[in-house]
Order: C-alpha cells, then sequence, then structure tokens
DNA sequence: CGCTTATATATGCATATACAGGGAAATGGC
DNA sequence: GCCATTTCCCTGTATATGCATATATAAGCG
C-alpha cells in the first residue's frame, strides 16, 4: 500500500537489474578480465585473439576475408574491425592487400608471425577457459556457450 | 587423410569459435545496437541507462552509493566508471559530493533532470527489450537471462 | 558508354573499457 | 600521536565500439 507513494515507482529497478543485455555487456566485462590476463604473456587481448584465430582459417585455407565479411562473422560493425585490426597490422601479425576482385575491397592474411603468436597463445586461451568453467561450473559454462551460439545465429538471420 | 599436412593443425578454430568469453562480447555488441538503437531518443546508451537505474535505487533510498561501490555493483572497474559516468554528470543526470564518512571517497546521487530522463527512457527500454525477445524467442531470453544472473553471482563470489 | 545507385573501406567524433601509477585520506600497530 | 599500509579516487595510455559521413569502386540501366 506503501508503494504508490509517487509516481516514481514507475521506475522498477528490479526489472532492468534483469536486463539481457546489461547482463552479457556485465558478465563479457567480467570473463575478458580473466581472457585478457591469461592471454597478457602471448600479448594479445581476447579480442584480437578471436579475429586472429578467424583470419587464420580462412587465410590459410586459400579463401581469405574481406573487411565486411570478417565483420559480418564476427558481429562486429566494419568501421570498429577497421580500427581494431590496426594493432595486428603494426606488429605484423596480419596484412592486408587489395582484392583478387574487386578494388574497393581489402583481403586480409595472416603472416608467419601470425602464425606464431596463435600457436603460442592457444595453451594460455585453454588455461582462461578452464578458470572460467571453474569459477561459474561446468554446467553453466556449457549452457551458456550453447545458449550464446543459438542467439547469435538469430540475431544474424533476424537482420 | 589430408588434414595432417602440416604443424598449424594445433590450432583447432572451431573451438575457439565457441569461446564463451567470445561469444558473450559477440552476442553483447549485437544487442547493445538493438538498445542504443531504441534508447538513442532518450539521449542514452544502454550502459548509461543501467547506470543511471542503480544510481537512481541507491540514491532516492538515501544510501547513495561511492564510486567503488557502484562499480561493484555492475561489476566494472573504478576507473571505467569515474570516466563513464562523466557524461552523465555533464548533463547533469547525476550529482556527486564527498561522502559524509570518508573524505576520499564521492557519493553519487540522481537530479531531478536524472529521474525525469530515467521516466523517459523506461518505455523505450521495455521495447528494445520486447525488439530482443521478438528475434532469439522467449525461452532463448529468459534462459539466457537466468544463466547470466547465475555467472554474475559466481564470478564475484570467485574474486 | 555515361549516369545513378549501391557497396567497401576510411575518418571524425563520442563513448566504453581497463591497467599502471600517483596523490590524498583512512586504518592499524606501536 | 606517528608511521606504515591500505583504500579511494584520478590521470595517462592503449584498445574497443559504433554512428554519421566521405571517398573510391562496382553494378545496373538506358
Amino acid at each position: 500500500m506503501a508503494s504508490r507513494a509517487s509516481s516514481k515507482d514507475a521506475i522498477d529497478c528490479r526489472e532492468v537489474a534483469a536486463c539481457t543485455c546489461l547482463g552479457l555487456r556485465r558478465v563479457g566485462r567480467m570473463t575478458t578480465q580473466i581472457f585478457d590476463a591469461h592471454l597478457q604473456p602471448a600479448g594479445l587481448t581476447i579480442g584480437q585473439f578471436g579475429l586472429l584465430t578467424q583470419i587464420y582459417a580462412h587465410s590459410s585455407a586459400g579463401s581469405p576475408l574481406t573487411m565486411k565479411a570478417l565483420s559480418s562473422v564476427v558481429g562486429m560493425d566494419p568501421t570498429t574491425l577497421n580500427r581494431t585490426l590496426k594493432p595486428l597490422e603494426a606488429e605484423e601479425l596480419i596484412r592486408t592487400g587489395q582484392d583478387a576482385n574487386d578494388r574497393r575491397a581489402r583481403s586480409i592474411h595472416i603472416t608467419a608471425a601470425g602464425r606464431k603468436r596463435l600457436e603460442r597463445a592457444m595453451p594460455l586461451w585453454r588455461a582462461a577457459d578452464a578458470e572460467l568453467q571453474q569459477a561459474v561450473g561446468t554446467q553453466t559454462r556449457l549452457a551458456l556457450s550453447g545458449l550464446l551460439g543459438v542467439a547469435t545465429r538469430k540475431l544474424r538471420k533476424s537482420e
């Protein structure tokens, strides 16, 4: 009965506290700190590591990605990707060149140094994943991974 | 049989593609775009909206949060929070003052303008949430929210 | 072929994120 | 009360993120 003291009660903070987007961002921040700390000896952030694995996969398979294609794969704005790749290019872990078919596009290749760096980072990434699993539990980690895959596909399709 | 052509196969990209941290960041980016777009008429990002609701809840309850306390609540580094609050302070949606008990600490209060802004933003936030639910499905959204709550609590405890 | 439109990337601006390190104030041991 | 330690905040530096917009190239149409 005391709950209609003022019109401000229209703002229900408990409801917002359960916001999926804010939750994703919060847990994203928390886990990023774990992964960045583990990957630090390899000189990579988790974001850079993720991009590098994608570039590696396609580049080594002989079908290098363009900026646009990669941005779509990782669900990132192309302009963000442009700048995010700069540090990797500065360290010569990747190389970009004009695309064979489209002179507007840039194809992204991994270098030998990039592959070396990835090999160095892999065990560190596994250790980070183990720490996360230790913290949240195997069940939660697995369920979360599965749901994130589902959400990614559905959000891509709805676009 | 052709798969052992070189030692580079030590890098398993499928495994990395399922990385929980990268998934959180990816879906976080995707959902952030939805929420930011909806909240734009209110002049708030989803991050600012989330902070403002927390500040509102504690400030209005007569127990304003300090920087440190708020950073802990939202799982954000205190130095990040410091700068993230700057735009809100510049627009006078919040106000910070010296804490009564600890002269090192700053207590964070919401202003009348801040409350107005929140009221304006609430229906927009609900619309964004509805769009997300539409895109990923009610089941997925609910399960995701639940898991994110669990993960937040466990990650906090493990620290 | 030339014009309009669509697409790929880059830049300017603004916010978000955190680590290292510095200064000020509280706290605890003596 | 004094000093060492811890805690709270702020600043410098670096990466991450995306919108509005500019530029160059491609594609489609007459």
